[in-house]
DNA sequence: CCCGATTCAGTTGTGCACGATCTAATCGCG
DNA sequence: CGCGATTAGATCGTGCACAACTGAATCGGG
């Protein structure tokens, strides 16, 4: 029966309060830098097959989700602001995955629609989030904790950076 | 708001239907991948006034835990190869915070070496973990099991990643 | 109806990431 | 000793991220 100390643990004694710590394997800040460029690069041979990049899939993730949202929407969900999105829906459109119009209610707005080929794509996809979740190797239970912890602290560290005006 | 099944489902084994979803929040690489930006943005400020982006505060970092190493050697901490680090090193030096020169004994190597200016920058980012920290806002315990998470699911992906089906 | 403020998408500039490729130095084996 | 293989670092091209800015469309108060 495995037990998720593979990795070691390599006895770190004397330092019962690394909350201040300048040692690089210490911080949570270097373990979530190091994890989030590991999976990403995991990605980046199954989606290849897609011809998608790994920001590229997410945004299909969410179109598959709700299509036919505006550029502020879609940075809503992933948390990505028009600089970003902007270059990246371009090129999901030189693609031929979507497509852009602006809305004739709203012209500021656009919307991002799913073509026939962006849509079709949903099922060769499918098979990439369990290919994933096997290299990653979690349990269902650390996979939920993770996720569980993950969503905390972004809401948190969002919290904080978002400085609530009118309050002080 | 229609939100489906986030944490409804208390089958967790037997049908691991989450690891298959499409679904963008059920994905703890976008968990990951948002975590990692926020908390990158969050650094952001405090880095700024310490004259570093977030990557060459990690570079930093191992500097200040082991001086004179090879850009092989950092590469191998920070999981950073040299096509990302030949030009962070560069606006580093450009700072005056390192110095590179090739190394005598084996002229392919180049050692990266903290200037004095580099090395005094420690003391005024010493308050930046904990700063952080606070953003954070997990208890020592979940500080503490979430890197732990975070080093296996790396460990994993790179496992799986670095693996040469050698079939025969 | 006009004008200032706001909202939305896009553009620009800087700095990572990373695959692919290059060059030079070193090693290894006959 | 010679020469192919290996290793270290740098360079290039593509694609994110994000701050700062631009410009068009819309809204709101007078």
């Amino acid at each position: 029966m495995d037990h998720p100390d593979e990795q070691g643990s390599p006895a770190k004694q004397g330092s019962p309060d690394e909350q201040g710590s300048l040692l690089l394997q210490d911080q949570l800040c270097f373990a979530l830098y190091a994890a989030s460029r590991s999976v990403t690069t995991r990605y980046r041979p199954l989606l290849e097959e897609l011809g998608l990049t790994y920001p590229q899939y997410l945004v299909m993730l969410a179109l598959w989700e709700q299509d036919s949202v505006s550029v502020r929407e879609l940075g809503a969900s992933l948390q990505l602001d028009s600089s970003t999105l902007s270059p990246l829906l371009k090129r999901l459109e030189a693609a031929g995955l979507i497509s852009r119009r602006r809305r004739p209610d709203d012209e500021r707005s656009v919307a991002v629609t799913l073509t026939r080929a962006g849509t079709e794509l949903r099922e060769r996809a499918r098979s990439v989030p369990l290919a994933i979740g096997q290299a990653m190797g979690l349990t269902p239970e650390q996979d939920a904790t993770a996720k569980q912890l993950l969503r905390l602290l972004t809401a948190h560290v969002n919290a904080a950076g978002t400085d609530r005006p009118g309050s002080s």
